[in-house]
DNA sequence: TATTTTAGTTAGTTTTATCTAACTTGTCAA
DNA sequence: TTGACAAGTTAGATAAAACTAACTAAAATA
């Protein structure tokens, strides 16, 4: 029961976050859906459930379906709360493609500390807040992503009249 | 001469990037300071240089001193200006603290695709070529990031006579 | 110059995360 | 009900990246 409270590696972070999501989809997870989901074999999807185990993250019996304990739910639905958060920020603010983000979340989600998240989060809370539907200024930059130049509204001086923020 | 054509490594970049610094710094690199600077131990280091001197990317005779190899710095500057985009978007755009920044910036470097940090560039350029000093809209993310709220005359409607990009 | 201290290296171990090959269990269909 | 095939497991290999302990080279100093 809840042994080693170090810090997840990135590995078993990644097999965590499969079974959540496995699980949202399937309601019964197995060694082979993990091994296809994330791309590698078998016997490594068994050792890593293994390593799950011993830290009270995950159930699993011999020959039997895989689950969450509540402990490893909690830690799953925040390691994807991060990868999302991550993949909206990119696509929505910087305006890289989705396969692209989705990679890049990924890769970049084990690593934030909290403080970072946490301004992230604030971050699109505080576009998705605004009144515009899409912020002026995102608008102008995402014209000046594709064009290279800022859009003519937005240089120096003159603006339309909706506020700014 | 330029073999292995491969990724580096996470933990191999991360020794190139250290070389860069410290030939920066300090004229010529030692086991010693690069030891101190990633904070392992010198075998390690030895082995990193082996793997690295492997890829013609650094020379490092017995004994001797660690140089970059042309390639070596080109890659390093790669991954250096990499770490800096990245602690600068933290820093100015999100309001992370300096240290947090520096070691987010250090893992998620080895991860981005080229396309996300060609945008994150962007992005900052965006920042930086505001005819404000700072653009109106990230002045009022920094209020709401610290205080919950967006500051006052950011509110719906009226805004300052300053355009906003 | 001889000795001591510091720097660098080698050898070998450990941990993590993968893999392959071979074996076991379970299920479904003839 | 019994095989055949799919799913799961075990054992053992490999590779990367770190470590310690023990040794060697170089440098500083007395």
């Amino acid at each position: 029961m809840n042994a080693r409270r170090d810090k997840l590696s990135q590995s078993l972070e990644d097999y965590l976050e499969a079974v959540y999501l496995i699980e949202k989809e399937k309601r019964v997870v197995r060694v082979k859906d993990i091994s296809s989901f994330l791309k590698v074999k078998k016997p490594s999807v068994v050792s890593a459930l293994k390593a799950l185990e011993a830290r009270g993250l995950v159930n699993h019996e011999k020959y039997g379906y895989v689950e969450l304990t509540p402990a490893g739910k909690r830690e799953a639905r925040r390691i994807y709360r991060v990868h999302r958060t991550l993949k909206e920020f990119l696509v929505k603010v910087l305006g890289v493609e989705e396969a692209v983000a989705e990679e890049d979340a990924c890769a970049i989600e084990h690593y934030l500390h909290q403080d970072t998240f946490d301004r992230l989060v604030k971050f699109l809370e505080f576009i998705e807040t605004c009144p515009e539907d899409v912020p002026f200024w995102l608008r102008s930059f995402h014209y000046y992503a594709e064009r290279g130049i800022r859009p003519p509204e937005c240089g120096r001086g003159k603006r339309n009249s909706v506020q700014e923020d």
